[in-house]
RNA sequence: GGGCUCGUGGUCUAGUCGGUCAUGACAUCGCCUUUACACGGCGGGGAUCCUGAGUUCGAAUCUCAGCGGGCCCA
């Protein structure tokens, strides 16, 4: 083996960079040809191109890395793909800032071009951070929405989904955004806390109190409780509004809340969601009182043209001069933002384009799903199951994929593209046939699809869906964070259940969110952003990744730890130290050597060593299949760290140093083995590390090679016994020179072991001692000193007198247990009743007296440890 | 307000088909510069297992209620 160039530190930037520069990124493609490997193809979350790959997407890439580059060394045609999700609001909104313009003051193409623009830039860095966190990303499968080749296919799923009838047009209310003047859904609407004032106003029968004003124009019915007595004989009777004077119903519904302001509120098209419900369902009229910029409109009638707060505070001023305002209480409300620029939202009725929501397909798919971890699969139920609009897909906004429809001039009917035309924008494209009515001239429609559209259907992507090679659905897993079970995770289903009638994946792996160092959510406006650069550069992305290993458990919210990445950074420099005395020991020691060596010619301390490395692989890889990357890598570094530095390195050092050749072999063949399939199991973790280990075994990569398989007949309940006395005896020594305060190298007269059959000649190295191992029994007086009592037997045998048992038990002298426990059944006395115990419910605890030598005594299991001063 | 989830030494965490000394890490204290490593080794101290009630001979563990944190939603 090679030893040289091996230097004292790991300097870790330069070895990553190093690899980063070496590695032909081609052996992470997938193939799409002919293969004996199963497939394993990850349905990859495409990020919003931001141009910041937070901690965020790293938690969730280490995740997916962690699994690919295990899966391809289990045999398995991996597909780790990388897509963005281009489209959306935040870009037109930077485009905006960037350029000084609003969307509207250039040409709709000139607006996407910009947006492209930023877009591919922002992607490039993002591609950047990626690389220097080692994923393992299969380039070649690279998707970007924005791209022709990708909306091809979200526009042919709406054809498709159009035709097939899941797909309709209808004027419905949405929440709308008066500033970006745009529909959204409800996944982009965040709530927050304002100070409002609830008014008191006098109806001409009932008094009502309301935060809304400036809704009065478009109230259609007053609502009480119907247990509400205040109102009774007035249910069903006509009010008049003031000012406005339109007569509305008195209806009774359980939902108004009676102890809220008067008991009595307006029903207003639309106040809030309450308020579309209560229309639906008592079959009110619709007023539009508010228009798209939120503006109020003609049916506000002296009101019109102001906005919404303006006209609030006039009609409050009106409503005072009449008499009618009688007081105003100050009220906390949650009020709905727009997530984008925090305006509040509306809800208007507009014509939008909407997909149709089968529950029933959707819990059954969810079913047939393996969730990681199972109870995140109630998170999508108990959403699915209170879903109560359908999706709805428009959009009023510009860089996104274009609806394919036309509507004709003539007769109004809709012109749905033919998959031939596209790709297609129809405001830059006519039809490519008349309507049936012969007229061929159109209106493009201008909305656009909602975003969730075009990644709604990455699983269907990956797979091949529309591609020249065959559909390869389900994907193997879907990997993503919590946070979007009731939007990504839903509509994938969804949609790959409508256009392919199967399960987009046969599981989905979650990842928790990542918060601070003060634990709380990593947000600008707590100030405590860490970006994944600002770690990488002080303490290396191999560091960084067993943050994400190791920081908690799959699913659970992760708080960002600098200890954690400070700790990762040691471990690097331990197992660099280990890996580094192995190699130095192992420059006469060839594979060859390794391939010709007899498994006889071990000593107990190796088969030990062996035993535990091999239960080490067994444990990664379960729970490696079980996506417990914490409990892996912990598992990793324990073996590492605990038993092969602390105690085999110790205990073998003797031999490694000495001439005597086989047991010097013999320690060399269990480094050997040891380093190979350390770098093995490490490379998922920590690829630039495993890579620099492993490139002294081997010119190939380490990220090509199988996983180490479990040696079977190595694990050995008996060399472990036997190889534990070793170390504990050894252990035993290190505390007792400890205790007595001698260095620990520091040579004792002699050790002499009783009771134990067990190599000695490394406790001997590991002491600095001679040892001597003495047959027989010691002619050494043992003294009970202690009673352990197992709770197992007696507990369920006396019930509640087991506590009277126990005191019994420790009260009664030692010897007298211990004569009794020898003869079978220990008789004692409780509560005045003489009771019998079986000898296996006490075990006695003894030590061992000197008898007058000069020497100390350490017990370890049944040997006696005598050391002779 | 609803759903899911978590609450263990100063900090973070393991354990959760109930069994009497509760795991480990970081921090802290003491000892040790031993030829891989002081970014190390050895040893010690430190816990009302969120609170209350219940089930049980016995609860960190099971049940109920409450308090507090997180995420999603209204």
């Amino acid at each position: 083996m090679k030893e040289s160039e091996i230097q004292v530190e790991y300097n870790a930037n330069d070895i990553e960079e190093k690899w980063m520069e070496k590695w032909d990124l081609s052996m992470y493609h997938f193939n799409w040809g002919e293969d004996p490997r199963p497939q394993y193809i990850i349905d990859t979350p495409p990020p919003y191109p931001t141009g910041n790959f937070h901690i965020g997407n790293a938690l969730n890439w280490c995740y997916i890395d962690f699994v690919a580059r295990y899966k391809r060394m289990r045999g398995y045609n991996v597909m780790f793909p990388q897509g963005w999700d281009c489209h959306g609001l935040p870009t037109e909104v930077k485009v905006e800032e960037i350029h000084g313009i609003t969307k509207n003051q250039v040409l709709r193409a000139e607006f996407r071009r910009m947006c492209r623009e930023l877009t591919a830039e922002n992607i490039d860095k993002m591609r950047k951070t990626m690389l220097r966190l080692g994923f393992s990303v299969d380039w070649s499968n690279e998707f970007v929405t924005m791209d022709p080749s990708y909306f091809v296919k979200t526009q042919k799923s709406f054809v498709r989904m159009y035709n097939d009838g899941y797909i309709y047009h209808e004027e419905h209310p949405v929440n709308w955004c008066p500033r970006c003047e745009t529909a959204i859904a409800f996944a982009e609407v965040e709530y927050n806390t304002r100070q409002t004032k609830l008014n008191f106003i006098h109806f001409d029968k009932v008094d009502i109190a309301t935060t809304r004003p400036e809704l009065m124009s478009a109230c259609v019915a007053i609502a009480v409780n119907p247990k509400d007595k205040r109102y009774k004989e007035y249910v069903g009777q006509e009010i008049r509004v003031p000012i406005f004077k339109q007569k509305v119903t008195l209806i009774t519904d359980e939902a108004v809340e009676p102890e809220l302001g008067t008991g009595a509120v307006m029903i207003c098209t639309f106040g809030d969601k309450q308020d579309v419900h209560w229309r639906a369902k008592y079959g009110l009229p619709l007023v539009k009182t508010i228009d798209k910029q939120g503006k109020m409109t003609k049916a506000a009638g002296k009101y019109e043209g102001l906005s919404t707060t303006a006209c609030r505070e006039t009609i409050i001023f009106d409503l005072k001069a009449e008499g009618f305002l009688y007081d105003q209480k100050s009220l906390t409300q949650n009020v709905g933002l727009c997530w984008r620029c925090d305006t509040p939202i509306e809800i208007l009725s507009e014509p939008q384009w909407f997909v149709k929501i089968n529950h029933e397909s959707i819990l059954k798919a969810a079913e047939e799903i393996n969730w990681c971890p199972e109870y995140m699969k109630t998170r999508l139920q108990n959403w699915t199951g209170t879903m109560e609009w359908d999706w709805c897909i428009s959009r009023q906004r510009i860089f996104a994929t274009p609806i394919p429809i036309w509507y004709c001039k003539h007769c109004g009917e809709v012109m749905l593209a033919e998959e031939s035309w596209l790709p297609v924008d129809p405001n830059e494209a006519a039809p490519k046939k008349a309507c049936t009515c012969g007229s061929t001239e159109f209106q493009p429609e201008i909305d656009v699809l909602d975003t969730w559209m075009d990644s709604s259907i990455t699983a269907l992507h990956v797979t091949g869906w529309e591609s020249e090679h065959e559909l390869r659905l389900p994907a193997q897993i879907r990997p993503q964070g919590h946070d979007i079970i009731r939007t990504w995770a839903f509509y994938t289903i969804l949609r790959s259940l409508a256009l392919e009638d199967k399960k987009p994946w046969a599981s989905i792996m979650i990842n928790g969110m990542v918060l601070g160092p003060d634990g709380h959510k990593m947000s600008k406006s707590l100030g405590n952003i860490i970006s994944p650069e600002e770690v990488i550069s002080p303490y290396s992305a191999d560091a960084f990744r067993q943050w994400g290993a190791v920081g908690g458990s799959t699913g659970s919210d992760i708080m960002f730890r600098w200890k954690d990445v400070v700790s990762g950074s040691r471990f690097l420099q331990k197992m660099w130290n280990v890996y580094r005395f192995s190699m130095s020991n192992l420059n006469n020691f060839e594979p060859e050597d390794a391939e010709k060596f007899s498994l006889d010619s071990l000593l107990t301390i190796d088969r030990w060593l062996l035993s535990k490395l091999n239960r080490l692989v067994e444990t990664t890889t379960k729970e490696l299949d079980g996506y417990n990357f914490d409990s892996t890598f912990k598992a990793i570094r324990n073996f590492t760290w605990e038993i092969l530095a602390d105690n085999y390195l110790e205990l073998v050092k003797g031999r490694l140093y000495s001439d005597k050749l086989e047991g010097k072999r013999a320690g060399q063949y269990v480094l050997y083995q040891t380093m190979k399939t350390l770098s093995f199991l490490l490379a998922p973790f920590v690829p630039f590390f495993a890579e620099e280990l492993h490139s002294r075994f081997s010119n190939e990569s380490v990220h090509i090679q199988a996983w180490p398989t479990i040696d079977k007949s190595l694990i050995s309940e008996e060399a472990e016994a036997a190889g534990e006395l070793i170390k504990r005896i050894t252990s035993e020594v290190r505390r007792y020179k400890s205790d007595i305060g001698m260095a620990l190298n520091a040579p004792l007269k002699k050790i002499e072991i009783y009771n134990a059959d067990i190599d000695t000649g490394d406790i001997s190295g590991a002491t600095n001692s001679e040892v001597e191992l003495i047959g027989g029994a010691p002619s050494f007086e043992y003294v009970p000193v202690g009673v352990k009592i197992n709770m197992d037997l007696i507990g369920p045998r006396f019930r509640k007198d087991a506590n009277d048992v126990v005191k019994a038990l420790k009260k009664e002298d030692l010897a007298t247990i211990e004569v009794q426990q020898a003869s079978g059944k220990i008789t004692i006395v409780v509560n005045s009743q003489q009771i019998e115990i079986e000898s296996e419910a006490v075990v006695i605890t003894k030590e061992v007296i000197s008898h007058g030598r000069e020497v100390d005594i350490l017990e370890v299991n049944d040997a006696i440890v005598v050391i002779v001063k």
